[in-house]
RNA sequence: CGGGGCGUGGCUCAGCCUGGUAGAGCGCUCGGUUCGGGACCGAGAGGUCGUAGGUUCAAAUCCUAUCGCCCCGACCA
């Protein structure tokens, strides 16, 4: 990639130090192609900021609405953006940022393609698993491709191909390429898109002790991407879903345009995405089981609501609700679909991702990765039941597996339905009543529950972003796709393999939801597509003009990303649009304090002025740019 | 996929119910006056009213179909 060519250079010195004598850059030339120096145009007048005064219509989220008002996406469809100048700038920095530290733990950098052929696919099962999300399309000759989601096979097919001893391990393998998913509903900008850029690293190891430490390597890089992008996170356990594997943690950064729930305590270091969080709850005293088990009429009553309400009913606690869910399991071509029931408390939330992996443990243990749960269908439930929803019960019922919440266990005098319509059981017990197949975590933690690892925190439930998550993923795509390598006693074992993601837009997106006020983004200087602008409030003012001119060439000389707002604007339109972009610092040059022999440095996080000599602008500018750089990148969180 | 909403100059929207020559503000161009927080005056350019069909003398407006976008839900390494 070269930046820059012949024509667009400027003749400084450091492009004779990049250049040989035919005018060819040499190869360790790679000036920065952020840098003032590499670039020519960094005039606003004819720089590509197409920002707006009005609020468009279909943004919801802040991160939305200003990347669109401050001129850096443009939507081509749905969850699909065009990366205008100024975001393809932050995002290249981001980038940069990632690669770093990727590198810093021997990451080595790939270029895979986006368009795969269908064998790659189903060489792990996952052509058929993956399902409506793929992106999916035929060559001319008929042959089945897709875009790729992700990477795992890919890089695994690399692997197989040539690892073959274990003195070739460990490996650390990324790249940052484009990915594609047919979302069911892109939102919310940039944060859930069908096309975006991921960096997704992949560890490739003899056995578990040296994934526990690519892991924890992979842990650490994250930490320090994300302190140096300027964002506030929390590291959660997280449900390890299709990706299959033994462990897995989301990074996740605490804002209302997340679509995750994270439980935390704030007493402990204790936080879990609510797909996997657990928590304490105080038991329940019953009293004893000495009355039979009884059937009462209870006409119209569907909910556990409406029967709390009812003369006779019971309180939601000591209700037992019964669900009807569908197992689906995949093995190949053959698709496997179980009813089951799932049983909780009454007034408790059932936990989707629990009963998945739950339920695929029981009927599915040698593919359970592949199998997905879903309610059953109305028909579904009659047929099996015998009746409809609201009147079910697990009493009596043996033809189906009955997995029950934990929080149901030595529970007595139980009132549930008596699957007959209009009826319900009263005095159940559940040990004693309910042929229990399985006993199981299926219940979705609420805020003010008591924390599982500390004795007296109270858990806390907040909205959250995901923008990182690293998976151990173990053998299973080693020994899906027959990656192997022979070990020290010469005998061959399955790679032990580790996937690692981040979400590159997310994070600009993220800083953003995180960084603004009312007048616009407020980006942390790593991240920020400028450092610096600089901004002569009236052009037509000679003096005005020269003083910016003198301190634009010098900021970019010292090597600053220094935008130049060189527009014939009024200072209003000018100031405004400088705290929309968000650049960190501006210098304003207006006639005022010029005739003190003065300009304007401004801080955008903290929108104070101060007064500097001009004669010392550009060094103070260059100073704060420092320290502000030093602040995000040395302190990890 | 279910529910809701919306497609009218570049942007934000009015007009539609009750059919009759397509509008406003912002932005853009030109001239002038202004010039430290989105100026003012004057003159202009710019729209197959998402698309296709239908009803009608006549459709942005009514009907049908279709496409697209947004929101809620379902879904989501």
């Amino acid at each position: 990639m070269r930046p820059v060519t012949n024509r667009n250079r400027s003749k400084t010195v450091k492009e004779k130090v990049l250049r040989t004598e035919d005018g060819v850059l040499s190869q360790f030339a790679q000036p920065s192609v952020l840098n003032a120096q590499s670039c020519r145009i960094m005039r606003w007048s004819n720089y590509f900021i197409p920002t707006l005064r009005e609020e468009p219509s279909d943004a919801e989220v802040i991160s939305h609405k200003l990347l669109l008002r401050a001129g850096f996406v443009r939507q081509m469809g749905a969850g699909i953006y065009t990366y205008l100048p100024l975001a393809q700038r932050s995002v290249l920095k981001i980038s940069e940022i990632i690669r770093q530290e990727m590198n810093a733990i021997g990451g080595q950098e790939f270029f895979f393609p986006a368009l795969h052929p269908a064998e790659l696919w189903q060489a792990s099962g996952r052509w058929s698993v993956m399902g409506p999300n793929m992106f999916r399309l035929k060559d001319r000759k008929g042959g089945d491709y897709c875009l790729g989601m992700t990477h795992e096979e890919a890089f695994t097919d690399i692997a197989r191909n040539h690892l073959r001893s274990y003195k070739q391990l460990p490996q650390v393998w990324y790249q940052i390429q484009t990915k594609f998913r047919d979302e069911a509903r892109p939102k919310s900008g940039l944060l859930r898109t069908r096309q975006f850029t991921m960096k997704d690293a992949y560890t490739f190891d003899i056995d578990q002790a040296g994934l526990d430490k690519a892991f924890d390597d992979q842990r650490d890089a994250y930490r320090k991407v994300y302190s140096r992008c300027g964002l506030d996170f929390v590291i959660v356990e997280a449900d390890s879903g299709s990706m299959g594997g033994s462990a897995s943690n989301e990074f996740m950064v605490y804002t209302d345009a997340g679509e995750d729930l994270v439980a935390s305590c704030p007493k402990c270091r204790y936080a879990a995405n609510t797909e996997k969080a657990q928590s304490r709850i105080p038991a329940i005293d019953d009293g004893e089981s000495t009355e039979a088990v009884e059937k009462f009429p209870t006409p119209g009553v569907r909910t556990i609501e409406d029967l709390v309400n009812f003369d006779g009913g019971a309180a939601a606690n000591k209700q037992v609700k019964t669900l009807v869910f569908v197992s689906l399991a995949q093995k190949g071509h053959d698709i496997k679909t179980t009813p089951f029931l799932a049983l909780l408390r009454g007034d408790h939330q059932v936990n989707e991702a629990k009963l998945a992996n739950t339920i695929a443990k029981l009927v599915n243990q040698d593919a359970w990765e592949q199998t997905a749960v879903r309610p059953a269908h109305p028909e579904e439930i009659f047929e099996l039941m015998g009746a409809h929803a609201g009147s079910l019960g697990a009493v009596g019922v043996t033809k189906v597996p009955v997995i029950a919440d934990e929080a149901l266990r030595g529970r007595k005098n139980m009132t549930t339905g008596a699957n007959v319509d209009d009826h319900h059981l009263r005095n159940v017990s559940i040990e004693r009543d309910i042929k229990v197949t399985a006993w199981a975590d299926l219940r979705t933690v609420v805020e003010g529950e008591g924390c599982p690892k500390c004795d007296d925190g109270v858990l806390r439930v907040a909205k959250a972003l995901e923008v990182g998550h690293i998976f151990k993923l173990g053998t299973k795509y080693s020994v899906s796709m027959g990656a192997s390598v022979l070990n020290a006693e010469g005998k061959e074992v399955p790679i032990v393999m580790g996937s690692y993601g981040i979400g590159v837009e997310r994070i600009l997106a993220a800083a953003i939801e995180l960084h603004h006020d009312e007048a616009g983004i407020k980006f942390p200087i790593t991240v920020a597509p400028f450092q610096i602008v600089v901004a002569p409030l009236n052009m037509k003012d000679a003096e005005v003009k020269v003083t910016a001119d003198g301190i634009y060439e010098g900021l970019s000389k010292a090597g600053v990303e220094v935008l130049y707002d060189d527009r014939d604007e009024r200072a209003g339109v000018k100031l405004n649009d400088a705290d929309l972009v968000g650049f960190p610092f501006q210098i304003r040059i207006g006639p005022k304090k010029l005739k003190e022999g003065k300009v304007e440095f401004y801080d955008r996080a903290t929108r104070q002025a101060e007064d500097v000599e001009i004669g010392q602008a550009v060094e103070i500018a260059s100073q704060r740019i420092q320290q502000a750089l030093q602040a995000l990148n040395n302190v990890i969180a």
